[in-house]
DNA sequence: GGCGATACTGTTAGCGCTAACCTTGACGGC
DNA sequence: GCCGTCAAGGTTAGCGCTAACAGTATCGCC
């Protein structure tokens, strides 16, 4: 199927030209200079630094490219000039919208710049981050974004060892040495708890899943605001391993109704597992909020249509990628960012569940 | 900040070796080869074909490597060996969940082999879709997976030229030539309004929203269905560009209200608003399915939990995305994959909403 | 008329890796 | 002992691009 060297016919005309495009099929830099008359490093030019060509000719170059459907190989760019123009996101699951609109404000800061991400999915497992940002780092990442700060200490080694900057997103980081944008996930389960004792409840439940280090934080504001209110109690927390699902939430209710449970409300710590709840109340006729309050986490978008709508803390996942992404260029820039810790806040929705 | 050129202290017993990696800062294979005292192809080797190196250096080589923190330098070896061992995969959204596990199905299926997805939202937009198209060529992938079958007419100039495989997702393909996996959505609208048919309901709306391709087809298998029946009424069909969301289902119940509308079952393209349609109706005391059967399209997670429980029809967008990418790995290893149009199915599911 | 400054384009070398070929030595069959 | 074969590793060249420096005009100024 090769077809190099299948043509034994000279042509002395061209003198020290090979064959227009050896391996792939696809025209080169060279192939278009040739073309236009003029050497590569001007077409290298005339697409990278186009203020350094002259606007006719530059034209022209651009128009040649275009009609041999020249595109420049970004594998050869990046190995002449060290800079790759691809930024590392890893983030832990990709179902969670959390994440997913996480993604949608780093892309929108980082496209128009012209870098572009590289995502991996670690399925909330400090191993497989450390491997993936091993396999990350042989694209030689102009900088990395990371979700979280719970780093195994092989993965720790990498980033330190590493010239590239990185941001960690989510949680906050007091080490002045690391950057993090994100927002206090303590101080949101705390807000939540505070709330429903103002509302009077004192029976308040807890139902943290997945065990991440950011639920876990949500889980230390609820047990100190209630420690603090002498109402804190352990037999009114459960701690499960498996992801948030909407299912799992019904599945909660029908838990809590078999074991005799006394909670007056319920803060479960992620918005589908309320939903979940509230859907499998309104199924079993438990009246929402008078029997029980439910409260949720993230402000999902359906959390303000379910009957009744959801009480619960909206965290600002778009703008920490945002803001995420512009401290990284900032950092890929040479410049010092304002900040080394932005704290983006939260912002607490009351409504008809509690 | 630059760390070059700081050591000017001349080492005479290395002969021809340069300092250790001149711009990066990090371990190149030679530096590896050196100081294992072998050549660099040897550790090439190592690392790409094991089975060519005694097993006790290949050890020696692996440990060498790894205390001196060395990473493979991908844009060299997709540069030396023309193949980037990445595929380029575009979806239109990545909030809608139907696409994200469809790139969960890719993913699965890629990662094992070696592969790696360099993701790009087109936005619906086939103008867009040039553009990733274009940018992403640029890495010189050894695959291509696209969404659905509408691109413009420099996309397709960009594909025939490419001599990388690319398989369709989500639509299927008459055209011979072209590879493709998917369901006929056409099918879909169809089964859904034939089963409204069936259990009586005669002024059948329906509500297309974003108006792709994908919810086009829906729309025409209602619109046949209706038309066979002798019951297509153009009046009873909304057609919006906005995107799909519960907030707009909520809204176009308020819409069909103020309207006087006399539909007695409405076929959302679209599961999110099918469900933001039932969350309305409950809020405005409209019985579903007694005054007006909802339907909906995907079987997204909540609509198997709302009150009631939303009948749809369910696509199998992971396996989609399964299928695709392992068609594409059998083209990219040389084989003819099985079949060249991979028709995966529909489920419909019936439940409390018609 | 000589010097420097400015604007544009070219030359040379090499980024880090791998394809393709080459060398070496061990082994076995006749 | 000659030849072929195979296994294990090395040599050479070059993938397509860009950094760094090097021309070559053109212009202005004293």
């Amino acid at each position: 199927m090769t077809t190099r060297g299948g043509d034994g016919t000279a042509t002395p005309a061209v003198k020290t030209r090979k064959p227009r495009s050896s391996r792939t099929g696809r025209a080169t830099m060279a192939d278009v200079a040739e073309r236009v008359g003029i050497s590569a490093i001007t077409v290298s030019r005339a697409f990278k630094r186009p203020e350094l060509v002259v606007p006719e000719l530059r034209q022209r170059i651009l128009d040649t490219a275009q009609s041999m459907g020249y595109v420049p190989n970004q594998a050869a760019s990046a190995l002449a000039s060290a800079r790759s123009m691809t930024v590392a996101v890893l983030i832990p699951s990709m179902t969670n919208m959390v994440f997913v609109e996480t993604l949608a404000g780093i892309h929108d800061m980082l496209l128009p710049r012209g870098y572009r991400a590289l995502i991996g999915v670690t399925h909330y497992s400090p191993e497989e981050e450390e491997r993936l940002i091993r396999t990350y780092l042989q694209f030689q990442p102009d900088g990395l974004l990371l979700t979280g700060t719970d780093h195994t200490a092989v993965a720790r080694t990498y980033l330190s060892a590493l010239s590239s900057p990185t941001v960690h997103m989510m949680e906050l980081l007091d080490d002045p040495d690391s950057l993090s944008v994100g927002c206090s996930q303590e101080e949101g389960g705390r807000l939540m708890t505070t709330h429903l004792l103002a509302r009077g409840y004192r029976r308040i439940g807890f139902v943290a899943v997945q065990l991440d280090p950011r639920t876990l934080a949500r889980l230390d504001g609820y047990r100190h605001a209630l420690e603090e209110a002498g109402l804190y109690d352990e037999t009114r927390v459960w701690r499960l391993p498996d992801r948030s699902s909407i299912q799992l939430g019904a599945a909660m209710i029908d838990r809590l109704m078999a074991e005799g449970s006394d909670c007056d409300a319920v803060f479960f710590c992620n918005d589908d597992l309320a939903q979940g709840a509230l859907f499998q109340c309104q199924r079993r006729g438990i009246r929402v909020p008078d029997q029980l309050a439910i409260a949720g986490f993230n402000d999902l978008p359906a959390s303000a249509w379910t009957t009744p709508t959801l009480t619960t803390v909206a965290t600002p996942r778009y703008a920490i990628g945002r803001h995420a992404a512009a401290m990284l260029l900032d950092l890929m820039d040479g410049k010092d960012p304002p900040q080394r810790r932005l704290d983006l806040g939260l912002t607490f929705i009351a409504r008809e569940s509690t």
